[in-house]
DNA sequence: GATTAAATAAGTATTTTTACTTATTTTTAT
DNA sequence: ATAAAAATAAGTAAAAATACTTATTTAATC
């Protein structure tokens, strides 16, 4: 198997260094690029296309989670690591729901960090054991959580052309069709028919079922 | 400080041999008492009311996570750790179902059942990182998750009348204004009053919005 | 270069919702 | 018992949405 190709975005050289030389014997991981900021990041990313990325939350120009967030929308099967000095609840949550693979505290073992590493490599998650009680509190409130569905992107979303997923994310905005038509300057009756089609691919007969299916979905 | 003072429910002598090796030279942990199997975990437990249990999922008469959902009700200041073999999401979940402070898989290193130890005695809670992915598959479901709210009935919806909040589950469901009326045998022209009032109250302007609050509000 | 798929737009008719106001009847609380 | 709050209902006019159909213009693909 070819290594996995990271992009290490932290502004401390002193923290990434140390990170390339802990991955330096290991075969599994090549770092190929770096950024200081989370600007640079992105371009960065935009290059090079890596598999994984590696990211501190506090840095200059665009935070970490920033980054994540914009992987997570624009380049969906680039995993995120999060490193953090923090194990600040906002932190946590904020990276899990930017959609985050991973999150390690600072002080973990390199053990633990290339757990982490070949769990995510490997399309798994890692959360540090450190910040269970954070997600258990903020994440698991219900007691029964029937549905364990495959929060893969479904079928059902990929029906959709360009534009009506556009459209579609416009309507759950709680835009109307005037307000749709208006913001991408095409006719109310052109934001009307996306919004019948994509509500027929959809199969869903109201807004509320749209709202309910687009959560499903994870689109909301 | 005391000791914390640990009840170890398993089937397998060797296993609890070697917990008790592992925490010999710990001043702050000490096995007052062993079980091998469920029923027997429970009456020790009544009996020497410990700090915290350690204990297996597979064991005889009374599986390990029956007695953590006793303790639960019944003791409910005594803190669990599930020890298992299985890193099946069936367990997990239900383990953190039923209440555990932690899930620990058996394959884990010393240093990390220490940890989880102290982490558990302290109040807190401890998964194995090994099954973040599970967790978050399980229980983290939509992506924003805005208000870590007090699930507590908020003053938002309390604003409501009972009337109020029956047709809002209609709504929630999907119901129209006509299919409201219908089905709480009321006029049309009623059905929209109280759309209208509630939907003033809880300072939302059209369906979208009243789906989002709904969900901060954990209606649906 | 031809097909196909996607995006655009208009038309039509029906149904709903919005945004009120007014007013009567029940409940509930003091 | 009486005032206040809640539930009921109707009216009106304007704005949107629904449920289609048809049709033209781009883009993409084969």
């Amino acid at each position: 198997m070819n290594p996995t190709r990271i992009v290490l975005a932290d502004d401390h050289e002193l923290v990434r260094d140390g990170i390339k030389s802990l991955l330096e014997n290991e075969t599994d991981f090549k770092v190929i690029a770096e950024a200081s900021d989370g600007k640079e990041a992105l371009k960065v990313i935009a290059q090079e296309k890596p598999d994984l990325l590696i990211v501190d939350i506090r840095m200059p120009q665009m935070n970490g989670l920033e980054v994540v967030k914009h992987l997570t929308k624009d380049f969906s099967d680039i995993k995120k690591l999060v490193l953090s000095m923090h194990d600040s609840e906002e932190y946590v949550v904020e990276s899990i729901v930017a959609g985050a693979d991973g999150y390690l505290l600072k002080g973990s073992s390199k053990a633990e960090f290339l757990k982490a590493l070949h769990a995510i490599a490997a399309g798994g998650k890692y959360f540090s054991g450190d910040i269970s009680q954070i997600i258990i509190d903020n994440f698991v409130k219900g007691k029964s959580k029937p549905s364990p569905k495959p929060l893969a992107e479904s079928e059902e979303i990929s029906q959709l052309t360009n534009r009506e997923k556009q459209i579609l994310e416009l309507i759950l905005d709680g835009k109307g069709n005037n307000d749709v038509a208006e913001s991408l300057k095409i006719s109310r009756r052109t934001a009307e028919v996306h919004r019948f089609n994509l509500m027929k691919k959809l199969n869903v007969k109201n807004l509320i079922e749209l709202t309910q299916k687009s959560k499903e979905l994870n689109l909301i």
